[in-house]
DNA sequence: TCGCTAGCCACCAGTGTAGG
DNA sequence: CCTACACTGGTGGCTAGCGA
């Protein structure tokens, strides 16, 4: 069995796509004595999933990680070890997770604003019309497959936030009312479903995607550049899971300077994730003004995160910091 | 000897629960 | 009531040891 390898070394950046596609290299996985229960864990994972597809059935990947329990010698000890199988076999046929009827636990990914979802009862076929405005001081949750839903909006953008604390702010205040804008919440690294969610929506109504993530290196070489390019790890379906016209628009290392943000020290880890993102990751190699940003966030040595703007009252990011970064998003970073 | 893989580790965001 | 931990989702890197 071969197959594709996903990690960052095989991925290139396309700027035209914009997002990652495969290199090419592949792994092989052959029947040899060491290899042997790996191999029957794929087989098995393989002869599972076709159970759930003929009996239009789903399973989290934490349950089929018990069902594995019934495989004797080739039962997993830990879900990461059913984890990375269940994915090697979605890469091995070059389809998503969520069709070979595997699916995450509910998690993550939360929309208010001014959206109607459209989606249909399982029993009746009836539709059902979810108004995002109609929430109060909740939000609609992302469901696991979003491949059927439609929209209705007049919405002028899409508005995503990293952080759940962040999101509750402007829902709460009715940002999305005063921007005219959908708000979405992507929980730390946005998931599959949320990331082709977002895509889709933006895609059918042609709006422009603005990111809001914390100013440090992990917010952007990994929350913002998964959703905007996808990841190495599932590169077989960045394809889909992507949202290329995402833009940055905060926090970037000049806010913390033109706002004058209070700022944590960077730790080591934050430096190695930087330095690690100029190094390795195509997405950064691809845009000089991505390199300039860490380079500078480097230097500065500092990180701030979204609340430090609360420094300046707690509703200076809705009053003064939006509006001022709105009004310029051609100087957003790419 | 070299290259690849499996298995382990690190990190982050968020949530829920157990216990001091 | 707060803290610590375990678990979910996600991302990566390191390395011993095996096969070619």
């Amino acid at each position: 069995m071969k197959f594709p390898v996903r990690s960052l070394a095989n991925v290139s950046y396309n700027g035209s796509t914009g997002h990652f596609t495969l290199k090419g290299k592949k792994k092989e996985r052959t029947l040899t004595v060491n290899t042997v229960k790996t191999f029957a864990q794929t087989l098995k994972m393989m002869a599972l999933s076709k159970e759930l597809i003929q009996t239009d059935d789903i399973a989290t990947k934490r349950e089929a990680y018990y069902v594995s329990k019934n495989w004797a010698e080739a039962r997993f000890k830990e879900q990461p070890e059913s984890d990375t199988v269940m994915e090697d076999v979605e890469a091995f046929f070059s389809v998503n997770r969520e069709q070979l009827g595997f699916v995450p636990e509910e998690k993550g990914g939360d929309v208010a604003g001014r959206l109607v979802v459209i989606d249909h009862d399982r029993d009746t076929g009836e539709e059902l019309r979810i108004d995002c405005t109609r929430f109060g001081s909740g939000a609609y949750s992302i469901p696991i497959s979003v491949e059927d839903l439609k929209f209705e909006t007049d919405a002028q953008f899409i508005l995503c936030i990293e952080t759940a604390g962040m999101f509750q702010r402007l829902v709460k205040h009715n940002y999305w009312k005063k921007a005219n804008c959908i708000l979405i919440s992507l929980g730390g690294v946005p998931t599959r479903a949320c990331r082709r969610f977002v895509r889709r929506l933006a895609d059918s109504h042609g709006l422009p995607v603005y990111v809001f993530v914390d100013g440090d290196p992990y917010g952007y070489s990994n929350i913002y550049r998964t959703l905007k390019v996808g990841s190495g790890n599932a590169a077989h379906l960045n394809e889909y899971f992507c949202v290329p016209q995402a833009h940055l628009l905060g926090i970037t290392p000049q806010d913390i300077i033109d706002y004058k943000l209070p700022t944590h020290p960077l730790k080591d880890v934050d430096i190695k994730r930087a330095r690690d993102a100029l190094k390795n990751d195509p997405f950064i190699q691809h845009y000089r003004s991505w390199q300039l940003a860490l380079e500078q966030m480097i230097k500065m040595k500092v990180r701030a995160e979204q609340q430090a703007l609360a420094k300046h009252g707690l509703n200076y990011v809705m009053d003064e910091y939006l509006p001022q970064k709105l009004a310029n998003v051609g100087r957003f970073l790419p």
